[in-house]
DNA sequence: GAGCTATAACCTGTCCAACAGATTTGGACT
DNA sequence: AGTCCAAATCTGTTGGACAGGTTATAGCTC
């Protein structure tokens, strides 16, 4: 359908070689021309995905003088942000504890009959993976996801979106997120987002914000006891 | 200091042409030369400016065909603020309730010194910025996100950034961000940043949180009044 | 050698002309 | 009317060119 442009590759290309080559923010990249060379592509071409990274923020272009890094895609914490004591995965529990159990409790009041039946297909989806005893990350995320887009408020997908991927990154970096796990705990894995989506379906605000809760708190303590 | 592209003119142009001439979702726009023309620019400044409309989801272009109406500007707006009877809650201002709430709370519980000091600093930006009659709106964030960092865990300024991108870009589409505030607004919104400064500060963490969710509450009610 | 200056090299911002490939349109033909 | 083909139109991409701003350097002065 959406054929990628090439720009859509420069945009990419670059944003790899901001983080590969570690530039720091403020350090230039390479012109225009050096660019489009490294590409194998037009300098218009580097000039439509430069528009682009200087729109979403990540690069400014001074006239005359190159383009320079303003802040780092993903990693823009990089200025002033002093390495937590906290783990990681602790600190983005902690964020998906007010987030999730907001969403959650919007979920239950707003629902549409329409983003219930996708919060149910999720669940079964889930299920099977549990029941079958496979990986289950991915369909855990995606429940998680859907009941965030029941909310109706595309903000929550947004928020819930940039926070997964780094949870995503940090698990594959780490835990060993495929490692079997015992049949109680499936069960109680099992019962817990059952209990999330049973309150939704109930419009139980509360409830739902509670499941919630409980559940990303007992999630905390399995992956790190 | 930034200069303004011709692009940020095509751009405000299209956006300009889409809401006068009010085309509806799935309209076809002007080619890329009409444009040029109608703006008085070269084709690639049009397409520059495509580019990013593409990519901030508003047009889509079709090769061989022309570039299409994907979603209306104003549209976007609303469609951050679906809440069905909540009394004009824009989307992205209901997650920051309970999102930077928790910040600030936990930056009040937890900030080091030197991240009061940021916080300090983004204080004083803010201000300036504020009583010279600036925009403002760049210290805005800085001060909000500094907030989040001093809570010590990443993932807040991780999902801060994912939000506000999006905020920022739907502001720059929609509403005048630059618009001159009057006298009593602008000290009604160093006051409410000081209370938020001045509980994190004194590390009162209900204290912090209450300010911070009534000034959201506000920002959100003189945005859209 | 230190400091200042002019100049050359480099860079982004913009324009123009051109061609490839996809889509739409209109007319010719049946 | 219905089908098919060719021309017109449009986006995607390239190369070259020039204006105007920035940086580095060579050379001059003291």
């Amino acid at each position: 359908m959406n054929q990628p442009r090439l720009s859509d590759h420069a945009y990419a290309g670059i944003v790899e070689l901001i983080k590969s080559k570690d530039l720091e923010v403020g350090a230039r990249l390479p012109s225009e021309a050096g660019l489009a060379e490294m590409f194998g592509v037009s300098r218009a071409i580097v000039r439509e995905a430069l528009v682009r990274l200087a729109s979403d923020g990540i690069t400014e272009a001074r006239r005359g003088a190159g383009s320079f890094v303003k802040s780092r895609p993903s990693e823009r914490l990089a200025a002033f942000m002093p390495m937590s004591e906290l783990p990681a995965t602790l600190g983005s529990y902690e964020v998906r504890f007010v987030l999730e159990a907001e969403a959650a409790r919007l979920a239950a009041t707003r629902r549409s009959s329409l983003e219930m039946a996708h919060v149910d297909e999720g669940m079964d989806m889930l299920r099977e993976a549990l029941l079958s005893n496979a990986p289950a990350h991915d369909e855990d995320m995606e429940l998680h996801r859907r009941i965030a887009a029941a909310t109706g408020n595309p903000a929550f997908l947004i928020a819930f979106d940039a926070l997964w991927s780094d949870v995503e990154k940090i698990m594959r970096a780490g835990v060993d997120i495929s490692r079997s796990r015992p049949p109680e705990v499936i069960a109680t894995m099992l019962r817990e987002h059952e209990l999330i989506v049973g309150a939704i379906r109930a419009q139980d605000a509360e409830g739902a914000a509670l499941a919630m809760r409980w559940h990303l708190w007992e999630g905390r303590r399995r992956l790190m006891p």
